[in-house]
DNA sequence: CTGTTGACAGCTA
DNA sequence: ATAGCTGCCAACA
């Protein structure tokens, strides 16, 4: 199949799944790689969020409705990508009630042990699965990296 | 068109 | 604990 139709699902299933992080919650880019069945591509999870349109687009997917905030690498540290977005991620984190911290680095973090959301599978996706199978769902797999910056 | 650069992550040494 | 490699692939110089 052509590659843009491969990209425009791949985008669409990235906003989606970001849809699907509770308020108040956080995620890795890897994370949701995995819950789209492509652990090896989180790289693309962050150009999907790159390209991500913005409020006032009118666009399906836009900044408004897209929780951007709530997606950040496995370290549990907000990604920077140009002066000030981290602290405006960090910002959006706060307002939902996500404390953040920083090391002496000036880094910014957030505790995934108090604030991770890594379910086995896509809410969404566990609805399809309601069939009569006893297929078990092992809950959650969080990975309590217990914020390993303790330096 | 080739080479580099990333909103990343896991493995290796 | 840290640094370097490798996989991935779109965007850009």
């Amino acid at each position: 199949m052509p590659r843009s139709e491969e990209a425009e699902w791949w985008a669409n299933a990235v906003y989606s799944a970001i849809q699907e992080i509770p308020h108040g919650k956080v995620t890795s880019y890897g994370h949701i790689a995995l819950l789209l069945g492509e652990p090896q591509r989180p790289r693309q999870v962050g150009v999907c969020l790159k390209s991500l349109a913005g409020a006032e687009s009118g666009a399906h997917f836009n900044s408004s409705n897209v929780p951007w905030q709530r997606v950040i690498n496995a370290k549990g540290m907000i990604s920077h990508r140009g002066p000030g977005s981290a602290e405006r991620q960090a910002e959006a984190l706060a307002t939902e009630g996500v404390e953040v911290t920083r090391d002496s680095m000036g880094e910014i973090y957030v505790d995934f042990s108090r604030y991770g959301w890594f379910p086995s599978r896509l809410p969404s996706e566990e609805e399809q699965e309601a069939d009569g199978g006893g297929k078990k769902m092992d809950s959650c797999l969080c990975k309590s990296h217990s914020v390993a910056h303790v330096a």
